[in-house]
DNA sequence: AAAAGAGGCAACCGCCCTGTA
DNA sequence: ATACAGGGCGGTTGCCTCTTT
């Protein structure tokens, strides 16, 4: 979303919301237009996602993007958020056990990408898609029959590679406790994470019903800025004339 | 050093499923 | 029973980076 916005260089922090706010509340009839960005997200709009989602949970996914002040569609909002921005998404290399379960599941389950996933701590069906074509195919070719069984196995067929990964699994639980500090994305994301403390549920606290609510969610998201030196708000978002 | 090709990954698209009115 | 909306999933695309020539 780019939001034109003047800067003046004594403007006042309650000037600065209000100016913010307007910009914001202005532009949504422009989303409602289907205006939608598209494309890699930048920096300032994982922050407004993950400030909106820490501070109001997941209450509606079409509905966010408009209140979070970003011009981006549900889905992509839900995507960016499950891919990426969720805490504890597990980045980096897969293990050769986490492949292991990866070849094996597949062995079984096909193209199943969000069940094989669930069988990794931290990953995606996206990342696991995304590895499986680009380092497991040929891998599997030589390792497993590669008749896909792409039909609901029976509950004994599935449960017969549960073991395995279990096994594997009780072995990633081991190592959680490091893993919540090793495997932060690596990208400029990680400190968001670092500045935000999470609660352990996201769903469902509510929406901002109100105009002051969501005022409310713009004074504090500036004010968390400003208190941690960030100051993404009045630099990063509105230099360049870009929010 | 520059161009071309390959690989990896983030994100979009469209279909399907489920819940609700 | 039906229509609709929201969310989930898998396939695919396109961009970026790295490697090779």
């Amino acid at each position: 979303m780019c939001i034109p916005i003047t800067l003046s260089s004594a403007i006042h922090a309650t000037d600065l919301i209000t100016l913010v706010y307007t910009k914001i509340m202005a532009s949504s009839s422009e989303m409602n237009t289907g205006e939608l960005k598209k494309g890699l997200w930048s920096h300032e709009e994982d922050q407004l996602l993950i400030s909106y989602i820490n501070r109001y949970g997941i209450w509606n996914w079409s509905q966010m993007p408009r209140f979070a002040g970003l011009a981006r569609s549900g889905k992509s909002c839900r995507l960016r958020w499950m891919n990426y921005l969720k805490p504890n998404v597990k980045k980096g290399i897969f293990s050769e056990e986490e492949e292991e379960i990866i070849l094996q599941s597949h062995s079984v389950l096909g193209n199943r990408w969000s069940e094989i996933a669930s069988r990794l701590p931290g990953r995606t069906d996206n990342d696991v898609k995304n590895h499986w074509h680009a380092h497991l195919k040929k891998r599997a070719n030589h390792q497993y029959d590669m008749t896909p069984k792409t039909t609901k196995q029976n509950d004994d067929s599935v449960e017969m590679i549960q073991h395995p990964a279990n096994h594997v699994n009780s072995n990633f639980e081991s190592c959680l406790t490091s893993y919540d500090n090793t495997f932060l994305p690596s990208s400029s994301t990680t400190s968001v994470y670092q500045e935000i403390n999470f609660g352990d549920d996201y769903y469902d606290t509510g929406s901002p019903g109100t105009v002051d609510e969501l005022q409310c969610f713009w004074q504090q998201l500036y004010s968390e800025n400003m208190d941690s030196g960030n100051n993404v708000i009045d630099q990063d978002l509105l230099n360049e004339d870009c929010f």
